[in-house]
RNA sequence: GGGCCUGUAGCUCAGUUGGCUAGAGCGCACCCCUGAUAAGGGUGAGGUCACUGGUUCGAGCCCAGUCAGGCCCA
């Protein structure tokens, strides 16, 4: 402003401009997403006729094959964040590992069947009112048109997903995904079933499972949700059988009674239970106690009662009882075989259809580890038929399976007639009204806690005994791998093994083997319509028929026909591949036609956890298995991780993958469980931010933690995602005149500006794609990101400018630092192609000047540039350092004088550097002072601080403004530094 | 209630087998540039490492417990 030159010539700046080689391009600095990316997606579309995907698979791949298997979305409603993540994440695997130049297949799938689509069916064909056409008809017709509606539903989600995937712009083979309603994959998964029967780890028995009354089906772990419940919980007197039994087990005689104040007869002591289910005292069958624990005879209120020592206080206290006294104690032991009657069930019922039932243990005190001080009296009631610890107590001491309701849950005929047909929902307020009147209730209140609910109609779950089919957990294995082995013991030995199976991050293997200690046997039937049948028959003396060559020969049949069949086909059509003669364990004089069709369902986790066999050996041969890896949520250590390593421990002997890779979940900004109604829809997320904004997103998330959510954090990522694009635009700017193509960078010499950049470049692919490889996306987005904004923009591209704008254009330093960009924005876009795909490929379109017509040139198509051949000097730290230290001396100097020298600008300033190893005096003090971005450096052995030296009253060059030794007045009048004249063409 | 995990600047995260003054980005403050311009650059201020106790010469890191949050289960 204060030049006197520009007051005499006030155009001659605007002259000099025109002079310079000033940066220009088409890559626009608004990425303009929302147009731009369908757009790439379309051109994708059309490469080599098939599309990317189709050209991809048609390489020749250095490194051979990495499958990896997508586990499938439930075809039910929009994607979700949770998809979001899963599926960037997913695609980060796939085109990393394409571009490190293995070939990998990626073929997309969605779970079909299940409760939530036939839910939601039935639901709609009630609303619509043609629920009433199908109850006239046939069990298998009724199926039959529920299943036509699903099949129709899931297929219209199929559709739906597939489109939000894409413009998410994951690439799949989404022509061709794996549906598991479709014909091979049902015989596939019933090939599976047949595997296991053959290694005899399929049986049917009655067991107590979660059972949704809405649904009258049982369930499945993963299909229950736990939520909070308000329910009656009761503490009730249960008489003991034997008042003497019960005060000689506390050491009590008829003195010691009397000198307690019992009066005589000596009142009857009780055992004191405490349940949260009323409904299910009229199945108790016995009260469990610990050995161990310490219990009291206790006189309250008035009766005598037995509870746990360590409960007295607190379950008197909660009752506000008055008299509470401890007459006596003793251990649990003393107390197992103890009698008690049933509150108000005369005589230990027998279940419904087995009159012979063995009650004669009924209502005794047992012994169980599992019961606790820390709720209720230390005395659990216990009822078989409605709980897995009852279940195996049961089973341990002998007591019948006793289960009195019935799947719509109501009680059966065994019950009282005053519970008989009631639902159990209701019978809970009236068996403790009855407990009052009869004078057995101590204490009823109502109780939140965590309850089981069927996670689709969110209506609580029961436990209940019903004949189901089941994967044995602790089942020695017949044949084969599994000789003698069970599916627990297998799946522990190979999750123990980290050469066998690998696990990102390291703590899923502790979770996974937890779950596998602990998981029960796996209940795979449903009683559904929407699924896969199990294709087991009855036989006519009511016992079941299915063996390893049976399924199999279904298994055919519904490759050919799908599982509709099923519902159409009449037993001995079902068996139509089915040869009882060779089939060893078919039933001696099996008669087909006296054979009825089972109505059960395969659990669809089975139908999920076959898609090893189904999808990947069915694709790619037994050479895809196991697969590379599997990468799901990490609710999957229970889901589909561990359901698909059972079915394959089985059949296979080993588990279908070699890895295992789990994320976190979507939180809100608080880190709290984000409420399914207050999520973005998909749409209005690519609306707002675009594919590769929320792909960069993903990129930047510790995701094996649980990940926060929020529209600020999309809007960080589309700042941070600009910081990239103008970095690439800017490179491809001062590309604009640069015709070499791709340069040879061998001749660069070690010590110049743009060694130092290629070397950088050099540290940053290897961190990178080590990164990709271990797939820590979080620690390359952070390098891309550093790269982008320290190494380039702040530091070389800003050093370079003045030679790419003021040099002469076809000057060799020009040309030089032109081939390096050239050579940067190449690696760089690859590096960056597998997550910003649209950007990347733009931006490399761009930077080859491909036409906007010309499809076959793309990004995806190429591998990763690991090393550009160049040396860098191994002076340029020091350099860096020197130079860091200048721009600190740089701001001191900006202080006002006298303090400082007041300066503003730093091409006003000249910069001695200290160098007191020499160290510095190889490099071109002219690079040395660009890279400080002031107009001269000095270098200074002695010096210990670097000086900022005020060159204000130095000339400054009108073109390049700096103020070298060599500025002067040239023949055209103007003040220029050698360099500008030259460029000018001026003397 | 149990298993697994998380808790480090306002925010998102790094912090190797325990060892200099606990780092980075974003944001913020101040400043520069106006030839990357709805861009670019420089400098700086921010931390009782959730809490309590223990082991150690020494703890963000190891141990025990508490609190808060998540996933899975009961």
């Amino acid at each position: 402003m204060s030049e006197s030159t520009s007051e005499t010539r006030p155009d001659a700046k605007r002259d000099y401009r025109k002079t310079l080689n000033l940066p220009k391009t088409a890559f626009a600095m608004k990425a303009n997403l929302v147009q731009n990316e369908p757009a790439s997606l379309k051109r994708w579309g059309k490469l080599g006729g098939e599309g990317l995907y189709a050209v991809l698979r048609a390489q020749n791949k250095p490194k051979g094959r990495f499958v990896f298997h997508d586990g499938p979305p439930y075809a039910n409603g929009s994607i979700h964040l949770g998809h979001l993540m899963n599926k960037c994440l997913k695609d980060f695997v796939v085109r990393t590992r394409t571009m490190m130049g293995y070939d990998t297949p990626y073929v997309p799938g969605w779970d079909c069947h299940g409760l939530p689509i036939e839910h939601k069916v039935m639901t709609e064909l009630v609303e619509s009112g043609e629920i009433k056409k199908l109850e006239g008809l046939e069990d298998d017709a009724r199926r039959m048109a529920v299943r036509k509606a699903c099949k129709k539903y899931a297929g219209k989600f199929v559709k739906l997903q597939t489109g939000q995937m894409e413009r998410l712009l994951t690439l799949a083979d989404y022509k061709n995904p794996y549906l598991t309603m479709a014909k091979a994959y049902e015989g596939a998964v019933i090939e599976v079933l047949s595997g296991l029967l053959e290694r005899g780890l399929v049986f049917r028995a009655l067991k107590p499972v979660h059972w949704s009354v809405a649904n009258e089906t049982a369930l499945a772990e993963a299909e229950l949700e736990y939520m909070d419940r308000e329910d009656l919980s009761v503490y009730v007197d249960f008489e003991a059988a034997d008042a003497g039994a019960v005060y000689a087990a506390f050491g009590l005689g008829e003195q010691d009674k009397k000198a307690g104040g019992t009066p005589a007869p000596p009142l009857t002591p009780s055992f004191m239970i405490w349940t949260t289910t009323p409904w299910t005292l009229p199945a108790n069958l016995a009260v469990a106690v610990h050995e161990r624990f310490e219990y009291a005879l206790v006189r309250v209120d008035g009766n005598v009662t037995v509870m746990a020592r360590e409960a007295v206080e607190r379950v008197t206290k909660a009752a506000k009882s008055d008299e509470v006294e401890v007459l006596a104690t003793t251990t649990g032991n003393r107390l197992v075989g103890l009698r008690y009657k049933h509150p108000f069930i005369d005589r230990a019922p027998r279940p419904v259809g087995e009159p012979d039932a063995d009650t004669t243990n009924c209502y005794t005190v047992v012994s169980a580890d599992y019961v606790t001080l820390e709720d209720g009296t230390g005395l659990v009631h216990t009822a078989p038929g409605h709980g897995a610890d009852d279940y195996l107590t049961g089973m341990r001491v002998g007591l019948p399976t006793y289960c009195p309701v019935l799947g719509d849950g109501t009680y059966d005929a065994s019950t009282p007639d005053w519970l008989s047909g009631m639902s159990i929902w209701d019978a809970n307020a009236l068996i403790a009204k009855r407990l009052e009147e009869s004078g057995h209730l101590f204490f009823g209140h109502k109780f939140t806690h965590s309850y089981p609910h069927d996670w689709r109609s969110k209506t609580p779950v029961i436990f209940r005994c019903t004949e189901q089919w089941f994967v044995g957990a602790d089942t020695p294995g017949k044949g084969g791998a599994v000789e003698g082995r069970t599916l627990r013991e297998m799946a522990l030995e190979f999750t123990g093994d980290p050469d066998r199976l690998a696990f990102v991050p390291a703590w899923g293997r502790n979770r996974m083997r937890g779950m596998l200690e602990s998981r029960p046997d796996w209940c795979i039937s449903r009683q559904r319509a929407w699924g896969l049948p199990i294709p087991s028959f009855t036989m006519p003396d009511g016992s079941s028929f299915m063996t390893a060559a049976s399924a199999k020969a279904v298994a055919t049949l519904f490759r050919e026909k799908g599982s509709d069949v099923w519902f159409l086909a009449s037993p001995e059509e079902m068996l139509a591949h089915y040869d009882p003669a060779g089939d060893p364990e078919a039933p001696a004089g099996l008669d087909v036609n006296g054979l009825k069709k089972g109505a059960d369902i395969l659990d669809v986790w089975f139908e999920s956890g076959s898609s090893w066999n189904a999808v990947m050996r069915e694709r790619f041969g037994d050479e895809a298995f196991p697969v590379e890896l599997y990468l799901e949520g990490s609710d999957q250590h229970r889901g589909w991780f561990q359901l698909s390593m059972l079915p394959a421990l089985g059949v296979m002997g080993r588990p279908p993958y070699k890895a295992l890779l789990t994320h976190g979940f979507c939180n809100d900004k608080d880190g709290k469980k984000l409420s399914k109604s207050a999520g973005h829809t998909i749409e209005s997320l690519f609306e707002h931010y675009g594919a590769d904004v929320l792909r960069w997103w993903v990129c930047s998330l510790a995701y094996e933690n649980d990940v926060k959510v929020d529209d600020e954090f999309f809007k960080l990522a589309g700042e941070s995602y600009r910081k990239v694009r103008n970095t690439l635009r800017f490179m491809l700017s001062n590309l604009g005149d640069y015709d070499g193509g791709m340069p040879d960078l061998s001749s660069v010499p070690p010590t110049s500006i743009d060694a130092w950049a290629l070397g950088e470049y050099n540290k940053l692919a290897a961190k990178v794609v080590a990164a990709y490889e271990r797939y820590d996306f979080r620690a390359a987005h952070n390098a891309l990101y550093d790269f982008c904004n320290e190494t380039l923009s702040a530091t070389y591209l800003t050093a370079v400018k003045d030679r790419l704008y003021c040099d002469k254009a076809d000057s060799p330093r020009r040309r030089q630092t032109q081939a390096t960009l050239f050579a940067l924005s190449d690696a760089l876009c690859r590096l960056l192609a597998p997550v910003m795909c649209h950007t990347a490929d733009e931006a490399y379109r761009a930077l080859h000047g491909v036409d906007q017509k010309d499809t076959g040139v793309c990004v995806h198509l190429l591998e990763f540039v690991e090393t550009l051949s160049v040396r860098a000097d191994d002076g340029w730290a020091a350099v860096l350092e020197a130079r860091h230290a200048a721009m600190i001396a740089f701001e001191q100097a900006k202080t006002p004088a006298p303090e400082g020298l007041g300066m503003e600008n730093p091409l006003d300033a000249g910069l001695v550097v200290p160098d007191p190893d020499g160290v510095l005096s190889g490099f071109d003090a002219g690079d040395l002072a660009d890279l400080c971005g002031v107009s001269t450096v000095d270098l200074d052995g002695g010096a210990d601080a670097a000086r900022v030296i005020d060159l204000r009253d130095r000339p400054r060059c009108e073109r390049s403004w700096k103020r070298t030794p060599d500025v002067r007045e040239r023949s055209d009048g103007g003040m220029l530094s050698d360099r500008d004249a030259e460029a000018v063409g001026i003397a």
